[in-house]
DNA sequence: ATAAAATAATAGTAATACTATTATATTTGC
DNA sequence: GCAAATATAATAGTATTACTATTATTTTAT
């Protein structure tokens, strides 16, 4: 996509971070090279140390931004659903046909994702693999309800209602169109790790579970 | 259900663990234990230490039963999946029609764990809870593939395939068997704990997902 | 040019996830 | 019933981590 809306911003709750990284070249660095090292290394083994060090800054500085590695995971995963709700309502806009706007979310939600040149620090396509391998991390802990009380989930709960409205405009008499909505997200996101690690226990192996998504959704609703 | 087959194992992958804890008192006591910390702390706030501690053993002696605490989350998810895939097969025998077979089996899966007094060391519940809550966290690693080639995951993709059998019975045209019976699990899963955390996300509040599943899987393979 | 703010450097701490070693029970074979 | 083997317990130690605190330096705004 060419990168015409150059002073686009995607919203991330604020308690999610002690100093806003988008209001610094530092803090830009800190996102852009968090997203490599947790992508190559995963969640549980980045350091603030280290990643302090490869953005030629140090540990203190890191906390001063995020005050800690969770929180951190958090920023990313809401940044990625808020962008992915803008993906879905700008290549939906126009599309008047509710199952056919239906269709468009549900294969822009389980696509294999792309560079979006709009955000130059953020690569898009290792933060989609983030989501994949590390987004239950973010909501499977003991402080889920401290944190969600917080709004720190509102992102990822705005697309589940973002898609549960193109369900009910498809199907009004859909009886579990929030459900469905919250499924279709986290099957994209587990069909793909399958597909990369557990192949045997799925048929979405050469491509993306689109096709798959998009024949559930067709029959669900009918 | 009662307890007629006292004699009755749930096989676990031998990778899993150092020591056999079904093979000695001390190793009961850890596996009823850990089930209990893990439940009220969560995996990441447990330590070998505090678990020795209060069954009145020490680390070290848990550290000879298994290699880590990842391995032991690892055990116990293996432990619960071998005994649902064990639920699953006993529970539909008898039915002969493929469709109210399938209908049981992902009853069986779906709804709320009751205790099975065959195995008077294992909370099911308890350990259902730790399904809902960390069952993701023992494949979102790192070294899921390296894992995954010891055969640790395999009573788990031995309960999808099951699950796959049973719906290639019930639509021997349905080209998706797999995946959707790795969907219905994890969504099992994921709606269990959504219930519990983000009621605003779900229509399943007041009970199990069992019906939203069923309505599901009757239209997806109708 | 000065004050304020941001960043970097350094040091330190408590907890954790182990490993290693030795001592003491308990079980088993004969 | 005793010796050998095995299981368990006790103790100590280590490297790493996830932070906190303090001070020094640089950058920016006025």
């Amino acid at each position: 996509m060419d990168s015409l809306l150059s002073n686009l911003r995607i919203t991330v709750p604020d308690c999610l971070y002690l100093k806003d990284p988008e209001s610094s070249v530092l803090g830009k660095k800190i996102i852009a090279q968090s997203i490599r090292e947790i992508d190559a290394l995963g969640i549980e083994n980045i350091t603030f140390k280290k990643l302090g060090e490869t953005i030629g800054s140090n540990e203190s500085s890191v906390y001063r931004y995020f005050e800690n590695k969770h929180r951190l995971l958090m920023y990313l995963c809401s940044w990625y659903w808020g962008w992915m709700e803008y993906q879905v309502v700008l290549q939906c806009y126009s599309i008047n046909d509710p199952k056919e706007k239906l269709d468009k979310a549900v294969r822009v939600i389980s696509k294999k994702v792309v560079k979006d040149s709009n955000f130059t620090f953020i690569d898009e396509p290792a933060l989609s693999r983030i989501i994949i391998n590390e987004n239950a991390k973010s909501f499977l802990t003991k402080k889920v309800d401290e944190e969600n009380d917080e709004g720190a989930f509102s992102s990822y709960k705005r697309l589940v209602m973002r898609l549960n409205d193109f369900i009910k405009e498809a199907a009004p008499e859909y009886p579990y169109p929030k459900s469905l909505a919250s499924t279709i997200i986290e099957t994209a996101q587990h069909q793909h790790f399958l597909r990369g690690h557990f192949e045997s226990i799925t048929e979405n192996v050469d491509e993306a579970p689109t096709n798959y998504l998009t024949n559930l959704i067709h029959k669900v609703i009918q």
